[in-house]
DNA sequence: ATGAAAGCGCTAACAC
DNA sequence: GTGTTAGCGCTTTCAT
C-alpha cells in the first residue's frame, strides 16, 4: 500500500524482523545456521516489502561474481549456441551465470570484448579459438582467473582448452572421399582470415590432398564468415563454372554444403550422382535433406560441457591445469555414397 | 616483475602517480574534467600495474548496473538470435551490455530466471511473450525498472510492448492460400502448451479457417518446441497419412516447413505441384531451398533494435510508455506458386 | 582541476 | 544461533 519510496534492502528486513542485517544475510544462503521461525519470519517479510537481493553488493563484498565470461564468434550459429548450451547447464549447477559476448569473428572486437568483460570480474573466461591480438593476450595472460581456449588447439595456449585440431578432422574427410576413389576434390570456405576455424579446416584440406599427391588448389572463398547457406550456393555455382570436372566437393560447414546442394538441386545435377558434397559440423539440417549429409560431428555441446565442469573443478581446487582434446567423428551420409 | 599479490585498484594508481583516488576516478571518465597530462599518466600508471576497471564496485556506488536483461525461449534459434543482435547493437551505443537467459519454453523457468536475473540489479528488463507465471508477473510488476514485452502484442501488458500479432500474421498466411484456390489445408505445429507464439499461430490458422468456411480441423502437432527440421519432416509423413487429400501445409516456422519439404522429396512427391508448403520466421533457408519457401517475416531484427532504441529513451526521460506494434510481411515464394 | 569524507548494500571476521 | 565492526572499490557530494 506504501508507495515505494526506494527498493528494500536487507537493513528494512532486519528493523522489520527485530533481528540484525546479520542475521538477514544469513537467512538467505540456504546451508547457514539461522533460527528456523526467524528465517521463516525474514522470508515473509522480504516477500511482503518486494525484496531483491542485490548480488552487486554481495559480490563486491565477496569478492566473487558469479560470472562466466564467454566470447563466441556469432550468436547466430547452431555449433557455438550447443557449445553455450552446454556450458550455461555445466555452471547452472553450480548457480554460476554466463556474461556472453559477440566478437562477430574480428579479433580487434574480441580484444575489445574481453576488456569489457574483464570488468565485471568473472571468475573464468572462456574464449572461443586460440588466436588474439597482442594486447589480448596479454589481458588473458595477467588476468588472475582461469582462461579457457575452445574449439580448437592453440599453438601456444594461455592457459587451459578444450578443443580439437580443426586440420586433421578435415583431412580424415579428405581420406574418406579419396578412399571412396575421389580426385578432383574442392573445398568451398569463407573469407579465411578472419575464421580461423575455418582456416584451419582450409590447411587441413591442402595437407591432406598433398599427401595424397593431389592437386589442392581447388579453393572456392566466398565472403566474410560466418558461410551462409546463401554463400554456399553461390560457392557451387562458381566452382560449376571454374573446375567443372571435381567429384567431390568439401564445405567448411554443413549449412554451406546445404547451399550448394541445394545449388544443384535448383540445376537439377545428381547429388551423389555428378557430385560428391561434404559439410562439417553435423547440424541438424545435414540429417533431414535429400539427399543426407556427410559431415564431421565435433561434439559442440560436449565442448561447452566440459569446459563448465573444468571450471567448477578449478574454481574447487581440485583441478589445476587441463588440456582436453575432444576426437570429432566423421559421419558417412547418403551426399558421399555411390547411388 | 613483482609478483601479482592482489588485483590493483584506483588506490594504488593514485599512489603510484601521486593524486588522489578520486581523479584517478575521473581520467577514466572520458568526459570529466581532468588535466590532460595527469590523465596521461595515470593511463600509463593503470597500464603498467595491469589496473582493470571494477564495474561491480562502480556499479554498486552509482546505482547504475549497465545491464539489460534479457529472456529468451531458446538460444538455437535464429529468430531470437537475431532480435538479442538487433537489441545489443542498439545498446552497444550506450555500452550497456546483456545478460541473457534461457527459459526453454517453459513458464516456471522463466520465473526463476526473472527472479536470478533481477538480482543482477538490471537497469531494464526485456522478456519473450506476454505469458508469464503468477509471480513472474507479480516480480515484474513490482520491479523499479522498465519491462518490455517482445514478440506478442500482450493481452495485459506489463509495461511496455515491442511486438506484432502472431494470430493476424498467420491469418494473412490462410487468406493467401485460400486466394490461390485452396480448401484443405492444414498446420504443423508442435506441443502447444508451452510456445505461446505457437499457439497465436494456430490460433490465427482456426480463425481464418473458420473466417472462410473452412474446415480447421487438420492439425499436426509433433513433440516439444523448438520444431526442429526433423519434426517437420516426421509431421508431413503423418499428414500424408491421415490427410492424404490436403492440398496446402502451413508450418509453424521455416524449419519445420523445410522438414516437411524434404520429406516430400525424399518420397519424390512434387512441391508445389502435390502440396503447397509454407512456413514461417523467414529463416535463410527458405531462401534458398528448392523450391523456395513462402513465408512470414516478421523482422526479428528490428524488434531487438526499436526495444534497444526503447530502452535507451526511457533511460535517458526522452520516452514513458510506449507500443510498438510491428507489421509482418508475407513473403511469396516457389513453394506456393502453381507450377 | 583536484581533494576529503562518506557510503552504496552486503558479508568476512570475530565475538559471545 | 546471533550481533558488532569494518570494509569490498568505487563515486557522490561538497569543498577549495
Amino acid at each position: 500500500m506504501s508507495s515505494d519510496r526506494k527498493t528494500p534492502t536487507m537493513a528494512d528486513i532486519a528493523r522489520l524482523t527485530g533481528v540484525s542485517p546479520m542475521t538477514v544475510s544469513r537467512a538467505f544462503k540456504t546451508d547457514s545456521l539461522v533460527n528456523a521461525e526467524t528465517r521463516e519470519a525474514i522470508r515473509n517479510a522480504a516477500e511482503e516489502l518486494g525484496y531483491v537481493f542485490d548480488s552487486t553488493a554481495s559480490n563486491l563484498r565477496s569478492q566473487k561474481s558469479g560470472f562466466v565470461a564467454v566470447t563466441i564468434p556469432s550468436i547466430n550459429n547452431a555449433n557455438f549456441a550447443d557449445t553455450v548450451g552446454g556450458l550455461s547447464d555445466a555452471l547452472s549447477k553450480r548457480d554460476m551465470q554466463i556474461l556472453l559476448g559477440y566478437t562477430n569473428y574480428d579479433v580487434d572486437e574480441e580484444e575489445r570484448l574481453i576488456e569489457q568483460l574483464l570488468r565485471r570480474k568473472p571468475q573464468a573466461i572462456v574464449v572461443t579459438g586460440g588466436r588474439h591480438t597482442q594486447r589480448a593476450r596479454r589481458l588473458l595472460q595477467t588476468v588472475a582467473i582461469p582462461v579457457i581456449e575452445t574449439w580448437d588447439i592453440p599453438a601456444e595456449p594461455i592457459g587451459h582448452y578444450v578443443g580439437f585440431s580443426n586440420a586433421a578432422a578435415m583431412g580424415d574427410m579428405i581420406d574418406h572421399f579419396v578412399a571412396l576413389g575421389c580426385r578432383r576434390i574442392a573445398f568451398i570456405g569463407g573469407d579465411v582470415e578472419q575464421d580461423t576455424r575455418g582456416h584451419e579446416r582450409r590447411l587441413g584440406f591442402t595437407t591432406a590432398m598433398q599427401a595424397h599427391d593431389l592437386d589442392p588448389s581447388r579453393l572456392i572463398a566466398t565472403g566474410a564468415p560466418p558461410i551462409s547457406i546463401r554463400e554456399g550456393a553461390n560457392a557451387m555455382a562458381e566452382l560449376i563454372k571454374v573446375y567443372p570436372d571435381t567429384d567431390a566437393v568439401v564445405c567448411v560447414s554443413d549449412l554451406a554444403a546445404y547451399g550448394a546442394l541445394a545449388e544443384c538441386q535448383r540445376r537439377a545435377i545428381p547429388v551423389p550422382g555428378r557430385f560428391f558434397i561434404a559439410g562439417f559440423g553435423n547440424y541438424e539440417i545435414g540429417e533431414v535433406c535429400v539427399p543426407t549429409l556427410t559431415t564431421i560431428n565435433v561434439f559442440a555441446r560436449a565442448i561447452g560441457e566440459r569446459t563448465g565442469q573444468l571450471i567448477l573443478d578449478i574454481l574447487d581446487g581440485t583441478q589445476h591445469v587441463a588440456n582436453i582434446s575432444i576426437s570429432p567423428e566423421l559421419i558417412v551420409r547418403g551426399s558421399s555414397r555411390r547411388p
